[in-house]
DNA sequence: GCCCGAGAGGAAACGTCGTTCTCGCTCGAT
DNA sequence: ATCGAGCGAGAACGACGTTTCCTCTCGGGC
């Protein structure tokens, strides 16, 4: 053991640069094909509106081998789970840019709160420069969370810690009133969220919730005073 | 046309009461078979925890063919929906006298909305005879929506409309206060419904919600007055 | 210049499942 | 006794995810 960290201690600083270097070839040309088949894999959801491509689609767009796929992801599962953090990953910025353009707590919360709305609902062409349409992978989000909760819960966590401190901020400066932050913070991103299910199950359009109606009804459910 | 009408009055009565029972026998062993499939299939969730048996473990556990399967059921959907059917009748019996069971309005519409809430929350261990887990079957069904959402509403309809008829009491006698009442029983529902969602989502168990939280959450939502 | 081994592509193969097909038995009506 | 509908049993099929195997190539060491 020593011996081997006296040996690389002792390797000339070229041989240490090469193999870097060398690796990080490696690194990048693994990295691009990577995302190689991501960009596949977002095109045909975006086409068939619906996370049931198959690998070998996913193969032939790519232009790459199963082999490779096989090389990179352990299987469909890791595929779709690196999609949804990837979406999650440009959500939780988008949210955090929005957030700190407001200044109040509670219209930070607010346009907060809204933004997200817009991520999960799929009927919404909100503001942000959407590529393309992250609906089937916030669907198939639910079934991922069954099989590997853990890592869900920790690409959803920079969002719920952030919600966290909105709603801290807004009821430090009295704008809302709740007895427990997380607790609230936990009901509201919920709620929000998760609203995107009711899709289908409004009987007519006018039943459908906005954005607008949803902030509305956490905001007293949140303890803010009602303007008579 | 009129001749096989005039035939058919003209059948004497033993015939037309021979066919009938004929049929009401053909009905209840047809239904008695659907029935041993459904029991079937509702014990293996139960055990596996999960919708994801197979067609061969149901025609195994119930002592018949696949040939009888496919002769009464579409496939595997067709069963999963039948499943989810019958778990949402039994829910809406349940839900209704729980309902009638209050006098008050706002008590109607909190014992209600307290009941939903556990009936779709997997952790909770509530009151009502539960034979066995709906759990998975409730998982499900978002995959379901997808696919028959008109179904689905069809089999969510009875709630909803309780939810609606519950909401409008409350909202006449000023318990709460809403502008729109098809529009905050829509919300209710759905932030009640879905908030199970939160299972493996909840950082720990802590912050979990508890059904009381979330009637809180939507009474104030709701536009009750705050108890200072 | 030659060889060798790692890595990659291609394709065949495998296992699981849902679904369909076919064969043959049984039973009740004629 | 016979015929036909109904049904059980199981083979077979097709789709897919996944694994495996064979092959080719290319770069580095002898």
């Amino acid at each position: 053991m020593t011996d081997l960290e006296a040996t690389a201690r002792n390797d000339p600083p070229w041989r240490e640069r090469a193999v870097s270097r060398s690796l990080n070839a490696a690194r990048s040309r693994a990295e691009l094909r990577v995302q190689r088949f991501l960009d596949a894999a977002f095109e045909l959801i975006d086409e068939k509106g619906t996370t049931e491509f198959t690998i070998q689609e996913v193969i032939d767009r790519s232009q790459q081998s199963l082999r490779g796929f096989y090389q990179y992801f352990d299987g469909k599962d890791e595929l779709l789970l690196a999609l949804f953090e990837e979406t999650l990953r440009e959500a939780t910025d988008d949210l955090r840019s929005v957030a700190e353009s407001e200044e109040a707590p509670i219209d930070a919360l607010r346009a907060f709160t809204i933004r997200l709305y817009e991520w999960c609902d799929p009927s919404e062409r909100p503001r942000r420069r959407s590529t393309h349409s992250r609906r089937p992978i916030m669907d198939f989000a639910v079934q991922l969370t069954a099989d590997y909760s853990e890592r869900v819960k920790a690409a959803l966590a920079p969002i719920a810690r952030m919600m966290v401190q909105l709603v801290d901020a807004a009821n430090a400066d009295g704008s809302i009133t709740v007895p427990d932050v997380r607790r609230a913070a936990a009901i509201m991103q919920q709620t929000v969220m998760y609203s995107w299910f009711g899709k289908g199950l409004a009987e007519n359009v006018r039943t459908r919730l906005s954005a607008e109606a949803t902030w509305e009804f956490c905001l007293y459910g949140l303890g803010a005073p009602r303007e008579r």
